[in-house]
RNA sequence: GCCACUUUAGCUCAGCUGGUAGAGCAACUGAUUUGUAAUCAGUAGGUCGUUGGUUCGAUUCCGACAAGUGGCUCCA
């Protein structure tokens, strides 16, 4: 007999060579037909699997995270079963789980797969499903491994074999279809009861571009059918907040063919919410310490040859123009520029930190396929701003940064943000990296320091550090789990150096600043277009292009409604009139779509009263109002901020 | 840049197997003067992304290019 201790604490006796699944019947009848897989002593096990010896045990289910995916995993072999009675002689790369469902990658040969082919799969996966087919796991040793893919001339299992040793080769047989994988699976395809493959695209092998492209299916499984729906239905509302269709909708950028990919142009009502930033912007930089300057759009050769853009990311520039003989790029970062406004006086200790503050538009010349709305974009403006300092000043500059980003974080209700500490990798000396061995390790101690020091939870990820120094990339969602780099925060040991900065330090020597890049609210496209998902087109009072709308019941109150919306534009309040001759519900309606804050209903009774009946977004009619009294409402909430 | 798909009126979309296109909304005109999410009627609007080819004939079939979408790679 063997002892199994349940999560609750509760201790079982069992015959050794029992299962999960004979567990979870001795339970209840309904918990094992739920089942998943099993975590025994912390390992994710097969719920068929015999157990031997005392162990601990945790049922898992479609509500654990390890059973959903274990759940999905076994989705990618069914799927890879339908695809091999379809396409005999595939080769398969690895099907993991992922956040949404699985993938397979795989090699076609010179077969290719359509949509078309995919509802044809999905319905190949539902007849085998219903089959019950029990995953059974087999261990075998390497050199039969070997063997049998070296027969099946199945180069990519024979590639993750080289990894493997004896004793951890294993294999998993659902019906038709056996693999080389480490498991563990569902009991049997019965689990799966919805399946949903949702697009087929190309991936490298082993995410290298110099490597074979191979098919990748992706696909959604549920146990139930209403489970899919809900998902479905799901993507669906996430669809409309998309900042694409919002942004067209809202009327806040537009692209043109023949302005060029990645190009957006804002219109009024989008730059109304750049403005308003900028203000924000400025009025925080201000009070930080920060001065204002304005540079050009290209410099020569010669500076970014001298920066280090030119040898690290010529690939990102566009290319160069001529003029007069010399060589011009336009700028895809501002700090060279702000360099040489350092560098235009001479410095002293006593003037650090120097801190120089820009919107500064930026052309990047982002690879076609990176495109994607207002998020990648090849111009763009950034809430740049370097600051030079001393060593010593680092730490307090570096911490009053990252507390600004926490500020800015508040306003807008940002709550999911990860601190990523972007380092360097020391292979990619010279190549990626500016070949300072010393002076990186030196420069991520400092950043490390600040975030532990000021208890700043932060993740560190290798190989992500911008070409002059180590970063801090804040990594945020927007509300339908679009993940991005929204803010920056990186140390520049290099710059400093190649431009020949310095100030006279307080010996009377001259000595090197350290140069901080920062950009808490990155730039206008990708911050505007995560502000629209974030708040779903339905900007708080400060940031709506339109703040309020003035709605006459008929013609005969335009006087009234036009002498009310005057009252506001004087309160500096962004006010319009709507002077259709339309019913007042259909003048409701329109300016709800347009996700309008607040609307002001006029008629007779509010025109004898000097008064406005307000109707709040979303909320409906919020009862009537003195002109002066909404006027002063409204301010409050503008100058505030209110979110 | 790579793989797959998409591109029809300002917007959202129909258009079966080739015979030069249609709806709703928006726009314009007129009627209506309206009380909290769509008043009615009429008018106008498209070389069917561009460009080659096949064909008596191409929005429809094939190719190239461009832009977009989903991924991959990349992302200072």
């Amino acid at each position: 007999m063997i002892n199994i201790t349940l999560p609750d604490g509760s201790v079982r006796q069992y015959e050794s060579g029992v299962t999960s699944l004979d567990i979870a019947k001795s339970i209840s009848e309904g918990l094992a037909r739920k089942v998943l897989a099993a975590s025994v002593d912390g390992q994710v096990w097969d719920a068929t699997r015999p157990i031997s010896k005392d162990a601990s045990l945790k049922l898992l289910t479609w509500t654990d995270t390890d059973g959903k995916n274990t759940f999905w995993h076994s989705s990618a072999h069914l799927m890879a079963e339908a695809v091999e009675s379809m396409f005999p002689g595939v080769k398969f790369w690895v099907g993991p789980p992922v956040e949404n469902g699985f993938y397979y990658d795989m090699d076609l040969g010179d077969r290719k797969m359509s949509e078309e082919d995919l509802a044809a799969l999905e319905k190949k996966m539902n007849e085998l499903a219903k089959q019950n087919n029990a995953y059974l796991r087999k261990e075998m040793p390497k050199a039969e491994a070997v063997q049998y893919f070296t027969d099946k001339g199945d180069e990519y299992k024979l590639d993750l074999l080289q990894n493997l040793n004896d004793g951890e080769i294993t294999f998993y047989t659902q019906g038709a279809f056996t693999d080389l994988c480490r498991g563990p699976h569902i009991p049997n395809t019965g689990f799966i009861k919805a399946i949903k493959l949702m697009s087929i695209a190309g991936a490298y092998w082993k995410g290298d571009e110099k490597n074979k492209m191979l098919t990748r299916v992706y696909g959604v499984t549920f146990p139930s059918q209403k489970e899919l729906d809900e998902y479905l239905a799901l993507l669906e509302e996430a669809k409309k907040r998309d900042h694409r269709k919002l942004g067209k909708e809202l009327g806040i950028y537009t692209m043109d063919d023949d302005v060029g990919p990645g190009l957006p142009l804002w219109l009024p009502n989008g730059t109304v919410i750049i403005e308003e930033l900028e203000k924000l912007a400025k009025e925080t930089e201000l009070a930080a310490g920060y001065k204002r300057v304005v540079t050009p759009h290209i410099a020569k050769e010669s500076m970014y040859l001298t920066s280090g853009h030119l040898p690290y990311y010529a690939d990102s520039m566009f290319p160069a123009m001529e003029m007069d003989g010399e060589k011009y790029y336009l700028k895809a970062m501002n700090c060279p520029h702000h360099h040489k406004i350092f560098d235009a006086e001479p410095k002293s200790y006593k003037d650090l930190p120097f801190r120089l503050a820009e919107y500064g538009t930026c052309y990047r010349y982002e690879q076609s396929g990176e495109l994607f709305g207002l998020m990648r974009v090849r111009c763009l403006h950034m809430n740049d701003a370097h600051i030079y300092c001393t060593k010593e000043q680092f730490y307090e500059e570096f911490r009053a940064v990252n507390e600004m980003y926490l500020k800015y974080f508040k306003i807008f209700g940002i709550e999911k943000y990860v601190m990523r500490l972007s380092l360097h990798s020391p292979d990619k000396l010279g190549k990626k990296y500016v070949d300072e061995p010393e002076l990186w390790k030196e420069t991520e101690a400092l950043v490390r320091d600040v975030l532990v020091r000021t208890n700043t939870p932060f993740i560190e990820v290798q190989d992500e550090a911008a070409f002059y120094g180590p970063k801090i990339d804040v990594q945020i969602w927007s509300i339908i789990g679009r993940e991005f780099t929204l803010a920056t925060n990186q140390v520049d040991f290099a710059q400093g150096r190649s431009f020949k900065l310095h100030f006279t330090n307080q010996e009377n020597k001259p000595e090197i600043p350290l140069i901080i890049h920062r950009a808490p609210l990155g730039t206008h496209e990708r911050f505007i277009g995560f502000l629209l998902e974030h708040y779903a087109g339905k900007f708080p009072v400060w940031l709506a292009p339109v703040q309020v709308k003035v709605l006459p019941i008929s013609d005969k109150f335009l006087d009234y409604a036009k002498s009310v919306s005057d009252k506001l534009k004087k309160a500096d309040i962004r006010s319009e009139v709507d002077d259709r001759n339309e019913k007042i519900g259909k003048k409701i309606r329109d300016t709800e779509l347009m996700k309008v804050p607040y609307m002001l209903v006029v008629g007779e009774k509010e025109m004898n009263e000097g008064k406005v009946a307000v109707r709040m977004q979303g909320k409906g009619d919020a009862g009537v109002q003195v002109v002066e009294d909404f006027i002063a409402t409204i301010s409050q909430e503008i100058s505030e901020r209110k979110s």
